[in-house]
DNA sequence: ATGGCCGGTGGAACCGGA
């Protein structure tokens, strides 16, 4: 079973790569973030004429989710548990029954910037960065919640995290962006701890390896990027693992996101 | 990580992104 997460930057934006990806990596599973669409207004025919269930968890303008699925979807919820008020569409769950069942939730975290910082240098818990961190928490009881059923789990999505300095070209100009800050990656630390393996860095031991590049200042050309979609895998679920990539050369293709496909093997 | 972009909104600038 072969699942990936894509963030694509807008759906009618990426009404033509996307497919196209598609057609050539043919995954049996695949998490969408920021589809910037309301549900109504997703293609779902363009994707389901080519073998694909479709759920959407969408809003106007900005964020949203969604899960594409070759093989059924069962259980499907939306909305990150925690928070009742919160309008911002950033999660879905739902089980894909394949050989072996699998409950994929696919993520779209907070970005958290721009960050405050106290006089004595400590970024301060507030605003946007506060949002962040209370959604990085919210995650965490979730997904404590979720091992208790011991099934295979795979969680997926744009975390909007830099986990360690081998994961930026020029990790420095990171040092107080809510990507890199000691906080944002100690929350992600602690979502690991919690018994999940990160599926790139568990297969791929190298530095320099990259999922986002800006549109701006020539960031792909000159190959300054972050790796920031990562897929977290419960015990049950890495057990199964047999691969992953990242579609880097998606990023040279025609009018393309600016994060690129990652894509994980389950002997599922 | 900014000189340099892009997408969405709404019909011109502006917000949000990372």
């Amino acid at each position: 079973m072969k699942i990936a997460t894509f963030n694509i930057n807008g759906i009618k934006a990426r009404i033509e790569a996307l497919p196209e990806w598609l057609e050539a990596a043919r995954p049996d599973v695949v998490c969408l973030q920021e589809i910037k669409s309301v549900d109504e207004a997703f293609p779902r025919e363009i994707f389901e004429a080519m073998g694909y269930n479709v759920e959407t968890h969408g809003q106007k303008s900005f964020n949203g989710v969604a899960i594409l699925s070759r093989l059924p979807l069962e259980d499907v919820t939306r909305g990150l548990p925690g928070d009742e008020d919160d309008p911002q569409a950033r999660w879905i769950e739902a089980t894909v029954v394949g050989k072996t069942a699998v409950r994929v939730c696919g993520l779209y975290l907070p970005n958290g910037n721009p960050v405050d910082f106290a006089p004595d240098g400590q970024p301060v818990i507030a605003g946007k960065y506060g949002y962040k961190l209370a959604w990085m928490a919210r995650m965490r009881a979730r997904v404590a919640d979720l091992l208790t059923s011991e099934e295979a789990l795979v969680f997926c999505g744009d975390y909007n995290v830099i986990p360690q300095a081998e994961d930026a070209a020029k990790p420095e100009v990171w040092a107080k962006d809510a990507l890199y800050l000691p906080q944002s990656r100690e929350a992600f630390r602690r979502l690991l701890n919690l018994g999940l393996t990160e599926a790139f860095r568990a297969r791929n031991p190298v530095p320099g390896q990259y999922t986002f590049w800006d549109y701006q200042a020539g960031a792909w050309e000159r190959n300054n990027g972050i790796r920031i979609d990562h897929l977290l895998l419960s015990p049950q679920a890495a057990d199964l693992l047999t691969d992953c990539q990242i579609d880097k050369a998606v990023r040279g293709g025609d009018k393309p996101s600016d994060h690129v496909p990652v894509w994980i093997e389950l002997d599922a």
